[in-house]
DNA sequence: CTTTAACATACCTTGTTGGTAGGTTAATAA
DNA sequence: TTATTAACCTACCAACAAGGTATGTTAAAG
C-alpha cells in the first residue's frame, strides 16, 4: 500500500523544474544536488517523462529538461500511473489484466473497484501547480 | 500501490467464517478449499487475528476458528491495518516513522497526508457485513 | 492413544525496489 | 577539431518483501 521513490522522486524533479520554469533547460545535476536525490537515479526515470512528453530533453553543454506544458497542465494522476505503471490497488484491476475466476462470487471486488476509482480521481484532481502553491 | 494478499486473504477467511456464523468453530481446512486459498499460508495469517481477537481459534479435533464478534462489528479498516502492518502512502507517513528531515520544505507531504486519511477514512466505513450483503 | 487442527519455525523461490557502474550520443564552446 | 557537458542506454547488484512449502509441536476430542 505504498507509493514507490520512483513515483515520489519524478514528482519532486518535475516540481524542482516547474519552480524553475523560465530558466531554459536545468540539468539533472543541479535538481540532484537540491532535491539531494542521486543523478544516476533520477537519469533513469526522466526518460519515461521524455518520452511521454511531459518534459523535453536537450543533450550536451547548456542542455538539461524543461517542462513542455504549464504547471497547471500536469496532472499528479497522469505523472504517478506513469511512473508507478498503476495505481490498482489489487492485480484483477490492472489494466488488461486477465478477468479473475471468481470474479462473480468475489464480495471484496466491488469494494477495491470502489476504491481504485477513488483513488484515481483524488489524484486527478490535484496538479503541480496545486502542489507548489499549497493549494492541498 | 497494492494491497497484498494477506489483507485480502485475512478479508476472505474472516468472509467465509461470516457466511458460516453459528455453526461453531470452522476448520480452515474447510475454509481454504472453499475459497480456493493454501491451508498453510492461511495458517500462517490467522495468529494475527487471534491474537487480537478478531477470532477464537480451539485446537484438536472439532476445533477451529469462529468470529468473536458480530459481522457488523468487523471494520474493514482494522483488518488491513493489522494484516498490511500499516495503510501509510510513504514511509515518513508510517506510524513511529522519525519525522523527514525535508518536512518543512515537501511540497508533497500535505497531499500524502490528505490521501493516507482518504483510504482510511474509505475502509473504516467499511464492515464485513456490508461486503456480504453486497451494500457497497 | 489416535486423530484432528491450531500454532510455530525454518526455509525457499520469485519479483520488485532502489540503486551503481560504465559507456554512448549529442550539443556547445573554446 | 577537440574538450566538456549532460542526456541516455545497458547491465548489473544488494536488499527486501511476497507468497509460499516443509516439518514439525501442542492441545483437545473421541
Amino acid at each position: 500500500m505504498m507509493i514507490s521513490t520512483r513515483g515520489r522522486y519524478a514528482l519532486r524533479v518535475l516540481l524542482d523544474l516547474a519552480e524553475h520554469k523560465g530558466e531554459g533547460y536545468i540539468p539533472m545535476k543541479s535538481v540532484a544536488e537540491r532535491q539531494e536525490l542521486s543523478l544516476k537515479y533520477i537519469e533513469r526515470i526522466m526518460p519515461v517523462l521524455s518520452k511521454n512528453k511531459l518534459v523535453e530533453g536537450v543533450h550536451g553543454k547548456g542542455g538539461g529538461y524543461r517542462l513542455s506544458r504549464e504547471p497547471s497542465e500536469y496532472i499528479v494522476g497522469e505523472i504517478l500511473r506513469l511512473t508507478e505503471g498503476n495505481l490498482a490497488p489489487v492485480s484483477c484491476l490492472e489494466c488488461g489484466a486477465k478477468p479473475c475466476e471468481r470474479k462473480g462470487q468475489c464480495l471484496t471486488l466491488p469494494m477495491w473497484t470502489e476504491f481504485h476509482q477513488m483513488v484515481n480521481d483524488y489524484f486527478d484532481k490535484i496538479t503541480l501547480d496545486d502542489l507548489m502553491n499549497n493549494k492541498i
